[in-house]
DNA sequence: CGATTCGTTCAATCAATACTGAATGAACCG
DNA sequence: CGGTTCATTCAGTATTGATTGAACGAATCG
């Protein structure tokens, strides 16, 4: 028992770890892991005591969470306070992530062709050398989504608690 | 000129707010943003000028992007400066990034499988769901990498300046 | 209604980390 | 060899951004 509280600790920390190399708040990494591990719906109090942090926190990256697709609210009858869970499928929100960040450099990119004077020719074939690059991979990125959203289809997740 | 010039620092600077949602400090994206539109050869003292930062910061800045393979050093012969460049490809060392911070997610996906006791149903589930997921899109997104990277040999990347 | 229980927001605090200047050491030059 | 020019490292500063406690407003219940 200590043993897994032990091991569950230490999941949700790395999970929390890597949301921040990924740019994300800790705490919303560790939150992820705690529905990783504990599923079903959970409470905003219940995540705060869990964690160990202020209920102000947990609001605030509960609505990052949300935003990003990867919690959804959900409620619970004859109960107010706000339950939420995993949605669907959380994981395909960090790829689009990913694809997003992309798209934002590919505009980059195409604006600074056009405002860079067209004879500044080496420039401008790095550009669109990294351009084309760029969305080629965003492209396949976002093909690979679907379709592993798609076979996701086939064989649903199962088992709520 | 002061039109483009307007243009070349503007870019530059986006380059850096892009390189800081992926994580990275600012100053390196900016580097990165120097020689796309620069390209050739510079040398860090040229850098630290062009981008008004302290040749400190342009030192260790180098540093990360060499370990990440986006810089390589080069000399120039009768001048004992450290000269940089773009690697060849610089744009897939940053997919492989992707790909390796999947890696990390996924051996902390697997020992959490392993620690947790087997009859945790839910959680086990939960875990292989996404370890499997993760995993096959690292496989994909090395296999795209590799692919694409293949086709840039067909027909190398251009001029130098 | 009055009291209570929530969730959210906001100002303030705290922690992390990027950046800098000065110091150090290595490589070259006369 | 002294002198010079670099690059790097390190301790300190500054900035950014995450976290918190307190205040507020909305909803529920007796």
């Amino acid at each position: 028992m200590s043993e897994s509280n032990q091991a569950v600790s230490a999941f949700i920390e790395r999970m929390g770890l890597a949301a921040q190399s990924d740019g994300m708040p800790r705490i919303a990494g560790r939150m992820l892991g705690y529905f990783i591990i504990h599923g079903g719906p959970a409470s905003l109090a219940a995540l705060a005591d869990s964690l160990q942090v202020s209920r102000a926190s947990v609001s605030t990256n509960a609505r990052i969470l949300r935003n990003l697709g990867v919690l959804e609210a959900t409620a619970v009858p004859g109960d107010r306070q706000d339950y939420y869970q995993l949605a669907e499928r959380h994981y395909l929100r960090l790829l689009e992530g990913y694809v997003e960040r992309m798209g934002t450099m590919s505009t980059s990119l195409a604006q600074a062709e056009r405002e860079l004077p067209a004879d500044w020719d080496d420039a401008q074939a790095r550009l669109a050398d990294m351009h084309h690059f760029i969305d080629n991979a965003r492209d396949n990125i976002r093909e690979l989504i679907e379709r592993l959203a798609q076979r996701a289809d086939e064989k649903p997740p199962q088992g709520r608690s």
